[in-house]
DNA sequence: TGACAATATTAGATTATTATAATATTGTTC
DNA sequence: GAACAATATTATAATAATCTAATATTGTCA
């Protein structure tokens, strides 16, 4: 009996690898309250337009976010809540006092 | 409020990143079992020695693993339990059905 | 001490990731 | 449909990650 089986080894790491910058990782945590449009993660984030754009893209790719047009905008958010647990327990790794 | 804070995310992606390859991730699924030596981790993943010493070197690096000398054997297990956390959220993610 | 077994390290070529700059697309408003 | 705003895409140069092959280290035992 293992963690993760063989047969999945390969999505699981392709997945983490998905999330493993520094940029997407914290896209991801400000979307863990809720989606944001492109122009609010450029702000809160401090990226370049077109660097952001292209880690949306292949986080999108990755099954990671979904996207969604309003009119001019592009609202982005957790694709699969699944993952959330992932950031609670990185969270738990790298600021347990957070954690209580 | 956020889910990791700004200050460490970068300390989080770094350690992403150290799991974030097939062969690591493996060798962690297989660590969760309890520790294991180079020999029987040669085995069960079938990486070449080089390789998979080159790997256990960055994990041991990184904190994720710790190695501990027994005659002319080297036995791996996991650092922090609480990396078992993250193959569990993984685990969620990448095999729901096994999660019940 | 010499030979062997187990593991680690180094050097190198190859491939993958990344950031920037430039350009393209799509939607809105007049 | 022209001008603008928001976002996406492409090209490319720079950097980092990876694997293999060769060599080095460390421990055991005769």
């Amino acid at each position: 009996m293992q963690a993760i089986p063989q047969e999945n080894i390969k999505d699981a790491s392709q997945g983490l690898r998905a999330i493993a910058h520094e940029l997407r990782l914290a896209v991801l945590c400000h979307l863990m309250n809720g989606p944001m449009c492109v122009a609010e993660l450029l702000e809160a984030t401090g990226a370049s337009q077109s660097n952001l754009s292209q880690h949306l893209a292949k986080m999108r790719m990755m099954g990671i976010l979904k996207n969604e047009r309003r009119g001019t905008q592009v609202y982005y958010r957790i694709a699969d809540p699944a993952f959330e647990g992932l950031i609670m327990a990185l969270k738990n790794i790298y600021c347990p006092e957070m954690c209580t």
